[in-house]
DNA sequence: GCCGTTTTCGGCCCGACTGTTTTCAGTCG
């Protein structure tokens, strides 16, 4: 059986050889479509496929649903051995070059065999593709650079690097005098966890000038297109910024558009043209080859006026995935989304006790300065050697000078005594619970043993999650993006042990983490699993990582009421005992 | 390949920039 992910892989590859065929750009965009479909969709995947039930999803037809059964039933699927028998492995690479798409590669393929990057170098190098129609010098160049840009650069960057940048590019823009609105737009305001390049945008009476300025900047490596409102360009750090520059009333249009995503902005101008328009990033027209009388065409001078003139409630950026937000926002079904404001505390944390940098009074200080009524400490257990793990009697020494040092705040204030306990390769945990129950709360999580079998994984994560000390389950697939994968786990079966055993899941706010991934929570909140947003912080600064993890909760759809620091100090004392209180009350 | 508040066929989002071209195709977002 294949999975859900090895399905969307399937489909992603059979687009890119579509492309490569020079085929219909519709029927390309009917197999991308479903793997956005796929994403998120939380039943049963096998079961559905096997079923041939997943035609019944919006934007999935008979055709690619009888071919995603076949492939997760079988193991394979002939129309696609078909059609990857016509080009070889390696040549997927090339639509890595910026400036490279389905035709030009496939040019390059039938003229001069090209098959990987390292041909074309060579081709380029000696002339040959400079002779084919359609290419010239110019062309070459620019290959050629862009073949040392993805040698220097992966391609992808964290969204706490991406979000540095950004400001520091806006700030630039701002000391033009003639900026009158500005925005980063793209995957960034969109907070997706890694981004592919910036994008910024600015309204103005003085485009040339804004341009002009914007090149200057000392943080630009080298220019890679620029005209007339928009400009292109490579930054030091590695990461292509484009900007674009609009008239001050056509500001609305341009931040929707620039936001994306590419598939939200297509529905929203088929649903432009339903009423008759046409909608681009100026402006709504009314549709010139109109086959009705378009409906008349309200002012607009924010995001929200256009999306009520589409007949929807406002988008917030960070659903804007066509996820189901459209749907959603035309019954006037969308949630109202947690913001910082509700945050009132937070509970995985590092003191220098274990491998943070600072005490537990300066970690205490820094979140009374952010107006929060809790923190809770959660140093690594004895198992995590590396991160210097606290033993029995140290950490119940840190207990102590917690609760003397609770003392010294006044009713408003506290500080939870908590651990980051290592959950064992058997799923038992690192300290027994005679320990645990000394505790107002527990994080669990698996820091060795990344590789066993998704079953022993699972299993062993429910394991820990069945142990009513532990409170919540730490970054729950152990990713580091761009540079870890994420252990083999059924995640749907840890959220469903999660709601049954009343865990609160983790959304791990570290910028290189971002676990449980956003993907999850709409299923995980319907399962009724609860949320905490950590900043996993090794510091007091470490805090501000929140934020991140705001975005992300935004992004699966979560409230303030899905997540527990949003609970007042009151209720989460409450809350967190509730979990061990069935087992205490027992008689022994 | 998908889809239906004119349609089961004929549409399908829209524009900027580049480079190779004498009017446009390819790529990108």
């Amino acid at each position: 059986m294949k999975t859900k992910d090895q399905t969307i892989e399937l489909l992603e590859t059979i687009a890119k050889l579509l492309e490569l065929k020079g085929e219909n750009l519709f029927r390309i965009r009917a197999y991308t479509n479903t793997c956005r479909a796929l994403e998120t969709f939380s039943g049963n995947f096998q079961l559905a496929a096997t079923n041939n039930e997943l035609g019944d999803l919006n934007g999935i037809g008979e055709a690619i649903a009888k071919k995603i059964s076949e492939y997760v039933v079988t193991g394979k699927l002939e129309y696609f051995e078909k059609l990857q028998a016509e080009f070889p492995d390696t040549i997927f690479e090339l639509f890595e070059l910026q400036g490279l798409g389905g035709k030009k590669i496939k040019a390059l393929y039938d003229h001069l065999q090209i098959k990987a990057i390292i041909d074309l170098e060579a081709a380029c190098k000696d002339g040959r593709v400079a002779k084919l129609p359609g290419f010239g010098v110019r062309t070459v160049a620019n290959l050629l650079q862009a073949i040392e840009q993805r040698r220097k650069h992966s391609g992808r960057f964290l969204l706490g690097d991406a979000n540095i940048w950004s400001n520091e590019m806006l700030d630039h823009l701002r000391q033009h005098s003639d900026v009158s609105q500005i925005s980063a737009a793209g995957s960034l305001r969109r907070g997706k966890e890694t981004i592919g390049d910036l994008d910024l945008l600015v309204a103005t009476r003085n485009p040339a000038g804004i341009i002009e300025h914007f090149l200057v900047s000392n943080l630009i490596d080298h220019v890679l297109a620029h005209g007339d409102t928009k400009a292109s360009v490579l930054l030091k750090s590695g990461i292509q910024t484009d900007i674009r520059v609009v008239a001050n009333h056509e500001f609305p249009f341009a931040l929707v558009y620039f936001t994306g995503s590419k598939e939200h902005n297509v529905v929203l101008r088929s649903r432009a043209l339903q009423s008759g328009w046409t909608l681009n990033e100026y402006r709504l027209d009314p549709e010139p080859a109109t086959r009705k009388d378009p409906k008349p065409i309200p002012t607009i001078s924010t995001e929200a006026d256009l999306y009520c003139a589409l007949g929807l409630s406002y988008i917030p950026p960070e659903l804007r995935e066509n996820h189901g937000e459209i749907d959603a926002a035309e019954k006037g079904e969308l949630p109202k989304l947690i913001e910082w404001q509700n945050l009132r505390g937070t509970f995985h944390n590092h003191t220098n006790a274990s491998d943070g940098r600072n005490t537990l009074e300066e970690m205490a200080a820094a979140a009374q300065d952010l107006g929060f009524d809790y923190l809770g400490i959660a140093d690594h257990s004895k198992s995590s050697f590396q991160a210097h793990g606290l033993n029995e009697q140290q950490l119940l020494k840190q207990v102590e000078a917690i609760q003397t040092l609770n003392k010294t705040f006044g009713p408003n204030f506290q500080l939870f005594a908590g651990v980051e306990c290592d959950i064992l390769k058997d799923g038992t945990l690192d300290f027994p619970n005679e320990i645990l129950s000394q505790l107002d709360y527990v994080v669990a999580s698996v820091h060795a043993s990344f590789t066993l079998p998704e079953k022993e994984m699972t299993s062993r994560i429910i394991r820990a999650m069945q142990n009513p000390y532990v409170t919540i389950l730490g970054h729950p697939t152990g990713r580091l993006l761009l540079s870890r994968e994420p252990y083999q786990v059924d995640l749907t079966e840890v959220i469903k042990a999660a709601a049954d055993t009343k865990t609160v899941i983790e959304l791990n706010a570290n910028p290189r983490r971002l676990d449980l991934d956003w993907r999850f929570w709409k299923f995980a909140k319907e399962q009724g699993v609860r949320c905490a947003i950590n900043p996993d912080a090794h510091s007091a600064g470490g805090l501000q990582d929140l934020w991140f993890g705001i975005q992300m909760a935004r992004k699966g759809w979560l409230t303030r009421a899905d997540v527990i620091n949003c609970f007042p100090l009151d209720q989460i004392r409450k809350f967190l005992g509730q979990k061990r209180e069935a087992v205490e009350s027992q008689p022994r």
